[in-house]
DNA sequence: GGCATGATTGAATGTTCACTCAACACTTGA
DNA sequence: TCAAGTGTTGAGTGAACATTCAATCATGCC
């Protein structure tokens, strides 16, 4: 396929669809968002959309097929390329999460965790592909907090904290948009880079080879 | 259908519709949920509930404003009589609203979190109701750590702590409902019992009276 | 040039949406 | 017994919804 670009690019059809449908259910929201205003936004008209999208829904779930494809392009790789401490990593994308949604005074949420409350139950097909997206975050972190190795206590549960890390970020998030402030993001991220600095200094108490977890928690 | 009052109490025509669209909101969400559908749930005509409410709009201000009266009855009253100590409550908090939604495969997720990312910044006037269950919620769980004195330590900041359980609930349930699954909610909820064991020692490690944060983290 | 194929057009489909309102029923106090 | 007030009835409103499809267009291949 020779790539005739006259312009720097012109978008084609599913391109614009896909763009114009993934910022208005962000925005928005699934079922606040009518086809007639994606149709609008992206200068399309039905029957094209209905020629490469089936329903509606079925344009959701190309949407996050879309996240799953760009969770590393577009989230992960910026971190991992200016953060190359694994511990710090986990901080640099939770502060990266902030640095986006900070500047529209959290008037959006995550359009993952948006669309998990919305259409989680409601829609069978779908909801695999947000569990999908949430486990590829999730593993991103473990790989992260794996590769800290003993800086952290031997028996620390690195799935478990993962999965933490999300929590934080998403409950975080959805306290930030309802209050307009980062307050509770700030908190919530504040009382995680402690818990951390412990776990840290916990594991460096635990010393040289394999030794038992000896103090108060168990973790 | 002929019996007129065989029931113990039949609830009026305002409690029947406020019930109903409290439960289809959260079992469907805002916008999934019909006018028509509440009407037919709570045996009403369109007239009596547009007598009632001037708008679908104002009925789910009114869901959330009875969320607020029911706050202390139906979710701090049972934890509070349950559980004695303020620590403990905390996680019979965190175990009451995972023993509510577990035996349901969590296919329903927090009432307000829910309608929180569905209609915060599309609804002006519904947003400040949302951030005052969330307030609710959160002035609870700060009492109770205050209440927990110098068990927790001294510059350990217990709004931000507050916050943060409130975070671990919301997005640990979120990551439940999207995996049908209890895992991420327990991690969570695991991470944050760690979390505290670490700070009950430290601040055991602090000592009689008064004295300065003296090990590892600034908290 | 001719033709097959897939993309695009856009008016039209039937359905469902939130909401209205004139008529009616019931309670209450005089 | 009646008048006033409050709550209820339910068919009906226009608008918006997701979706359809016969017709038209653009493109690649022989």
């Amino acid at each position: 396929m020779a790539p005739a670009a006259p312009q720097p690019q012109a978008p084609d059809t599913k391109t614009r669809i896909l763009d114009a449908a993934a910022r208005l259910f962000h925005e928005q929201g699934f079922n606040a968002t009518g086809v007639s205003t994606i149709l609008r936004e992206a200068s399309v008209n039905p029957g094209s959309l209905y020629n490469l999208f089936p329903s509606k829904d079925a344009l959701l779930g190309a949407v996050l097929e879309r996240y799953t494809e760009l969770l590393y392009p577009v989230v992960m790789k910026p971190v991992e390329d200016k953060t190359a401490d694994p511990i710090d990593r986990v901080f640099a994308l939770l502060q990266q999460y902030r640095d986006w949604f900070a500047p529209l005074d959290f008037r959006l949420g995550c359009p993952i965790g948006n669309l998990a409350l919305e259409v989680a139950d409601s829609h069978p097909e779908i909801r695999p592909l947000i569990q999908q997206n949430f486990d590829g975050w999730s593993a991103f972190v473990e790989k992260w907090l794996t590769e800290a190795g003993d800086r952290l206590p031997q028996l620390l549960d690195r799935k478990q904290l993962a999965a933490t890390v999300l929590t934080v970020m998403e409950g975080g998030l959805m306290q930030a948009r309802s209050s307009r402030s980062a307050m509770a993001y700030d908190a919530s991220v504040a009382q995680l880079r402690t818990y951390f600095d412990l776990l840290l200094s916990q594991a460096q108490s635990e010393g040289g080879s394999g030794e038992r977890a000896s103090r108060s928690s168990g973790v």
